[in-house]
RNA sequence: GUGAUCAUAGCUCAGUUGGUUAGAGCAUCAGAUUGUGGUUCUGAGGGUCGUGGGUUCGAGUCCCAUUGGUCACCCCA
């Protein structure tokens, strides 16, 4: 027998990180609730259909998908083979995979909704909290099973819900400590705009895909990659134009304005942004990034993406954007959305990082009870018990053995105080209670235990 | 999927051109200390050096393979 191993690119959460993750996660669940969000959960696997198809070429190799069980059955070995061939040229075979461990959280909502529009109000606000998984090698900031945390509106169009998904953000954020956080936004609008007037509408992906690279790899490789494409040099100069297009927020509309604005969808997209530019409170920390593309191909509006701060040399920790007809391939045309992603593993690791965790995220336990012998535990254990009525979380030590053991076992648990009920303060109906961080410790009767304030 | 790099005690790491019985700090356990923890002192346990082959009189050290971690590319949260 090796030693135990869990799968690559997955993890176990020790009780101290559970906890930290758990103030993460309800942080941005009270805030979702707030909002008027209601809460969706779906199968961690879907039918692989549902799945394939949807997130790329990149994104179909990426999906883990799931053995049929019963493959090993004698009487249908011979289909098996001929099915495995197939697999083996990279094809689907239901015979061989029917499900697969879901990807994200929008696709299996958007499944949700196209089975359940007749049932749902619109619009509808929901949010899902649960893991994905994606076959992909890991790296920093990068795991094979990770949580999403999605807030998605379906069933309007009207941008107050942009609105109300920036202010989403800006208030998880701002509860989280991590007030160094940046949201860019751009419209895709402002996108199709460019690529039309490169003369290439049909170059859309790969337009974007060259500047949203900008940042990383500098104007002159984006340049090349345009020109690998099979770009004109006139339309790279001008795609040049937009992306130095910089400066305030102000000033980039003004830049937007006058590059692309006389154009329709151009001018859609940049009222479109300034719409959330003039509603946003001031406090909020959002600016106008124009190389923002954002890779999935679905979004038709506003999208978003949440930077870390720089110092902490990690991609994005959420993003989010508009999409139309999402669920028109599920055959129910005609529903529009926006929603925003959390990445919390990566804000996990950034406030790690930046030590951001309340230390008062470690006490659990608040009083540990010593355990001095048969009827000493046993009135401690009866007070206890009062004190667990009260709300209070409390542990009476397991054995009766030195003081020495006890005291450590405390300070390890980061319990901060201690209750002792010897044969003396037995004798006097009495309990001794000692505050470990500050050493004091002060002898009560017992029967004013459940007023004392820990 | 492509590439780089690493793997020695529970943890963090030393380990010389290949050479006797593989070390340290921290942690653990026991004692100093039978009703007062954190500090200190003393002692102990703990390793088929990731796994499998190979070269060699001899391998933690060199070679090959394999697995896993980390990082980068692609893509993404």
């Amino acid at each position: 027998m090796s030693k135990p191993s869990i799968p690559q690119g997955t993890r176990d959460f020790g009780p101290d990180v559970v906890q930290k993750r758990n103030f993460i996660l309800n942080t941005i669940r009270s805030v979702f609730e707030l909002y008027g969000f209601q809460p969706l959960e779906t199968p961690a696997m879907e039918n692989i259909e549902t799945l394939m198809g949807k997130y790329g070429d990149e994104g179909d190799k990426l999906i883990f998908k799931i053995l049929n069980n019963g493959l090993d059955n004698p009487d249908k070995e011979k289909q098996v083979r001929e099915d495995f061939e197939k697999v083996l040229q990279g094809k689907n075979v239901k015979g061989i995979t029917e499900r697969a461990l879901k990807y994200d959280l929008t696709i299996p909502f958007a499944r949700y909704v196209a089975m359940n529009h007749n049932q749902l109000t619109f619009p509808f606000k929901r949010y899902q909290v649960q893991p994905v998984w994606r076959a992909d090698r890991p790296q920093k900031g990068r795991y094979r099973e990770f949580y999403q945390c999605d807030a998605d509106v379906v069933g309007s169009e009207s941008l107050l819900n942009e609105l109300e998904l920036a202010n989403i953000y800006h208030d998880v954020f701002a509860k989280l400590g991590l007030s160094d956080y940046k949201i860019k936004i751009n419209s895709r609008n402002v996108l199709v705009a460019l690529a039309e007037l490169c003369g290439g509408a049909d170059k859309m992906t790969d337009i974007t895909v060259a500047i949203d690279k900008l940042d990383k790899i500098g104007l002159e490789k984006v340049k090349n990659e345009l020109a690998q494409k099979g770009l004109a040099t006139e339309q790279i100069i001008f795609i040049e134009k937009y992306l130095k297009i910089s400066g305030s927020n102000i000033e980039i509309i003004t830049g937007l304005q006058s590059l692309i604005g006389h154009t329709d969808t151009g001018d859609k997209g940049i009222k479109e942004i300034s719409y959330l530019l003039q509603h946003c409170d001031p406090s909020i920390n959002i600016s106008v990034d124009p190389t923002l593309a954002r890779g999935l191909n679905y979004y038709t509006g506003i999208i978003f993406e949440v930077a870390a701060p720089k110092e902490v040399k990690m991609g994005s920790i959420g993003g989010g954007g508009r999409y139309d007809n999402l669920t028109g391939t599920f055959g129910v045309p005609g529903i529009a959305g926006v929603g925003i992603s959390f990445g919390v593993d990566r804000i996990y690791d950034v406030m790690e990082e930046l030590d951001l965790f309340p230390d008062s995220l470690q006490v659990s336990t608040k009083v540990l009870f010593f355990n001095l012998g048969d009827a000493e535990s046993k009135v401690a254990f009866a007070l206890m018990q009062q004190l667990r009525n009260n709300g209070i979380s409390c542990e009476l030590f397991h054995e009766n053995i030195k003081f020495d053991k006890q005291f450590k076992y405390a300070e390890k648990k980061n319990i901060p105080n201690v209750v002792i009920i010897g044969s003396k303060e037995l004798e006097e109906n009495t309990c001794t209670i000692k505050n470990l961080q500050t050493g004091k410790q002060e002898t009560i009767p017992q029967a004013s235990l459940m007023k004392f304030a820990f």
